[in-house]
DNA sequence: GTTTAATTTTGACAATGTCAAGATTAAATT
DNA sequence: AATTTAATCTTGACATTGTCAAAATTAAAC
């Protein structure tokens, strides 16, 4: 971790700074996440980390910033392995999923109006790609082109897409919060995956269909 | 708040102490709550919470499971008014979103398995009949009588019911949980509700019409 | 080469959770 | 009723934390 500190000033410390507060999100949790011992790791002095944070708020917010960049990736790939429209809206909660469980921490903070500045521009711009990401597994499976409006600004013209959106987001996000948390009592890989797969294809169908049904109109 | 202490036992300082927590926790949030804020507000010493929640993770325990108590309540009294099946989903989601909107501190860390003690009976309980209320809604959704059996520890025998109720359960919170932490750029109340009462009927159709289906074989 | 700005350190402060030891009172026992 | 025992609460202490201001050191600008 703590690389050639000869000089009185590290050179990248902000970037080393990340790292070691990543890795202390991953071991020790939100709970244990302090700055000092994020400046430890970093082998710099304990009121470093507030110079390019801000704060403990500050720094949490690029962290939680690196998770949405990190859960995009994570959707996108995949999405990318999916052979059909069923599949790729499986695909999308599993990784989804799979994100919050390979990251616990970091998917806790993201989701934390409170503990974040909600302002910040990296982590606004990170947390839009995500949701672009899940926009447009919405729009295909409405078999519509992408586009790049906002469209919950603009209600109630896009409340058909902006419904199908709700719907879909809510059970994938719904179902990696809780399974998280342990709420839904799901034991083992097997029933996990039989349950993501079977209420997926069904909300898949009922997003496909009513966009077919709307078509023929 | 603080009540007649002329004695040194003061009588019923748990009942107090949960009290003063819960309008720490409410007015400077799960970041402001403190177990010293708790006793000041309770007119005891700094260190007697100590030896009635053992620490900060038992008290926050003890202030999760009164929220889940009033969110039971709060769905109850939501499902009473509906007037028909339909409805009846339609309310369950939003008298969950409202909770979150009312009590978003209790929601936070009623959610939190890392926050809290899981083990703790008086929290297993208070949230065990929140699932129950929601496995019921779940339950008359698909025409069925209530059952009292745990239903997703005998996997696959109830694999029906259970995707059902994840299916429920998942758009339900999901759609709480991210309203609060402000993820859905849903705005105003006026959209609020036309989105949850089309995307909540929705979901019930799919469900009764599913469990139609099934009986019809 | 000098000034200016950006980094990083140092030292200090109040606040917190936790612990051990003591003080006070209620309950139990005899 | 007296005494022991246990429960409740306080006091004082300690290490840790976030934050701040001032100083030290280096890079950048001019």
């Amino acid at each position: 971790m703590q690389e050639s500190k000869q000089t009185y000033h590290h050179g990248s410390l902000r970037k080393s700074l990340l790292e070691a507060g990543e890795s202390v999100l991953v071991e020790k949790g939100f709970k244990g996440f302090t700055l000092r011992e994020c400046a430890r790791r970093a082998g710099v002095s304990h009121a470093a980390p507030k110079h390019h944070f801000g704060g403990v708020t500050g720094f949490l917010t690029e962290l939680a910033a690196i998770g949405f960049d990190r859960l995009t990736k994570e959707l996108k790939s995949g999405i990318a392995k999916a052979k059909d429209l069923d599949g790729e809206f499986i695909a999308t909660t599993q990784a989804y999923a799979k994100f919050a469980e390979q990251y616990p921490e970091h998917f806790r903070i993201m989701f934390r109006d409170d503990l974040l500045q909600v302002e910040s521009q990296i982590l606004v711009l990170a947390s839009r790609k995500t949701f672009t990401e899940l926009t447009n597994v919405i729009l295909r499976q409405r078999g519509e082109a992408e586009i790049t409006v906002d469209v919950f600004s603009d209600f109630p013209k896009f409340e058909d897409l902006i419904n199908d959106i709700v719907i879909g987001w809510c059970h994938i996000h719904g179902f990696a919060h809780l399974m998280l948390e342990k709420q839904l009592p799901i034991v083992g890989k097997n029933m996990e995956k039989r349950i993501v797969k079977s209420s997926s294809t069904r909300l898949a169908r009922l997003i496909q269909n009513d966009a077919a049904t709307r078509k023929s109109d």
